[in-house]
DNA sequence: AATGAATGAGATTTCATTCAT
DNA sequence: TATGAATGAAATCTCATTCAT
């Protein structure tokens, strides 16, 4: 009757600690995974960057093809998220699209998907793989669904709302396209974004195939 | 190791036969590459693939990146090739470039160049970076002249030609890409390369960023 | 990782409840280490079947050397108080045998000695071997005792104990044999024990080597 | 036609050389895994023990268990003809199993069977197993069959012969026992095996259990 | 021109063990 | 009493590369 609080057994979760080493390692792993792509990523290299031992990795997560999903998956969702929030204010899809696209060519990451699947194909399993196009279908989606809206709204014209996310993804990455000399095309990212954009929209209205 | 190699019929040109296993190499080595990228393709697989052993691999190219190099460089200059024909015929550009669309979209090979070229970097010297980096602007440059040519007759309006031609690269990609249920997005490769090419037109000619 | 562990009904006594984790760490370590061997059983093996983590099988036993001495100990010990319980009953020496074989051929353990620690000796500091040859030695002597006093009693003739008792073992283990279609010889227990006692008598009682 | 006598391409295999470094180390192998048991033995122990590095194990095999089952095997047969030559003279069965014995008390492998398949279940394939139980089939069936024949030859009464089969090569391993001090139970192998192929015979030919 | 043998360096993964709580 | 975090050492296996023939 007198144990009114007890403490619960066992070294207590040292809550930021905890997840901060876990986080740690999927912070540095998703770094380099993006980085060299999966193969040429090893375990030590994730361990050494993260100042922590091999085996420390394996105690967070069971395998490198595990850890690879959950850092591409967790980056996917957060990508996802920024998409969504930009895409929900209440401003022209014109003007959306060039904010996101500015936001984008600012961002470390790219969203060159199959780019690091490349290679890691083999070493996931289906279930892995699984979650990976899962996480890539919700990030294409929150695109889509804004031309669905857009076309509803009569903002844009009908189209196949799949070809222009995709056409609008892959203008994307021309963003951050360098050229023999290594330097951008253009001076600035927000002139990048405009042209992209200009360039995205003229297709985009004009459509008779 | 299971060596089912049929000799051609008639007597063997001494000087082809010389380079038929060279050029067997590079083509199995080629096929390899593209579909699983530099770092996953082993030299026994290469080998293997080949119907010859490591150190026959060895007594042609003196190493991994060497024959990496070969082979991507010649691809690449196959693929100029082509590009000029098709460009330096007498048609208005946005005929020969949907020629050209519709025959990169029946091609096997794709023009991911940094696709491959991740994880192989770290593996190549300065030179062979060089030499595929030179073979890749090659490329490029087909494309470029074209649009560069298209404008001083007025076909088109000023635009930075470098930027229209990554453009139209990153297009052509979008063109391969497969929705969830692995479909295409259109049911016929001439209906996709038809609205490729009208978007990138209308993208083209509209141009005030 | 699953804790499964359904508290029994009642308070429970606090000291069992005590041994009781060790207790259940010690009956979970022996069947893996009688099903697998000693060197392919983990301590997070261990730790899993008895739904408590490997930190708290360390605080129980200082090694897993010491765990698996101490659980094969036990067991020795367990069977040779129920040999002796056996022996010692007042009847003849052929029946005493027969009851025995029956009730061996009945258990799920089996007494092949070497058979695990094969694979542990290395591991093990020479006083745990020590101390599990001692059980052994006590479970091999409450057999060798009977036929001593066999002897004494003049019920079989002079014969060395020890060659007696091994191959005595030796008989037993023939009982538990398995042919190629996972059959056992005889199709009861009640008839291979009568076998095996049958052939064993009779070489017991012709000796003249 | 100048060419009447063609070497064959390639460095020729140094026959006795080349099986002379496999067959080191199949032989270095086996004597490890029947000391220590599969999961103790590692590919670095055999490649030591066998003054190569551990690459050039797997040139020649191409894992552990590939390894270990090519070495089980092979003893296992040279085991089944030695046996097979022994049982096959033209003498009578109990010499001959008196000669039988005494080779194998003499000899330093053991027939320890599943004593070593014990840890190495789990790494073997289905096949690899089936080869191994092949093997052991063979060997046993080596015996069975003198058995056999014995009978049809009225030279010992109708015994389940499986039965038989197994209680002689029980009895065999308690040749090899050691008692606490380390010291054999009789003084020579020849008194051993007397007392052995008695008692099994006293067993063998009063049977009526 | 082509090969079989051999290797060193490094990859992924496992595991007994420690320690602060 | 029981635990979560962390680790060092070792195991299995891969692979680009060399070399004598």
């Amino acid at each position: 009757m007198n144990k009114e609080q007890r403490r619960p057994p066992g070294r207590p979760k040292v809550n930021e600690q905890n997840s901060s080493t876990r986080d740690l390692i999927l912070k540095t792993a998703l770094e380099l995974f993006l980085d060299r792509g999966f193969p040429l990523v090893s375990i030590d290299n994730i361990a050494q960057s993260s100042g922590v031992t091999k085996a420390t990795v394996y105690y967070y997560f069971s395998s490198k093809a595990e850890l690879f999903t959950e850092a591409i998956v967790r980056m996917m969702d957060r990508i996802t998220n920024r998409i969504q929030s930009i895409l929900s204010e209440d401003l022209p899809l014109k003007t959306r699209l060039l904010k996101m696209t500015h936001a984008h060519l600012k961002a470390t990451y790219r969203i060159d998907l199959d780019h690091f699947m490349q290679g890691a194909g083999d070493s996931l399993s289906e279930q892995q793989i699984d979650r990976i196009r899962l996480a890539e279908a919700r990030m294409y989606e929150a695109v889509e669904q804004a031309f669905i809206e857009a076309m509803d709204r009569k903002e844009i014209p009908k189209i196949n709302p799949e070809f222009a996310t995709q056409i609008y993804l892959a203008l994307l990455k021309v963003g951050n396209h360098r050229g023999k000399d290594h330097r951008p095309m253009f001076s600035s990212v927000e002139e990048t974004a405009r042209h992209i954009i200009c360039f995205f929209w003229n297709g985009l209205v004009n459509t008779e195939p």
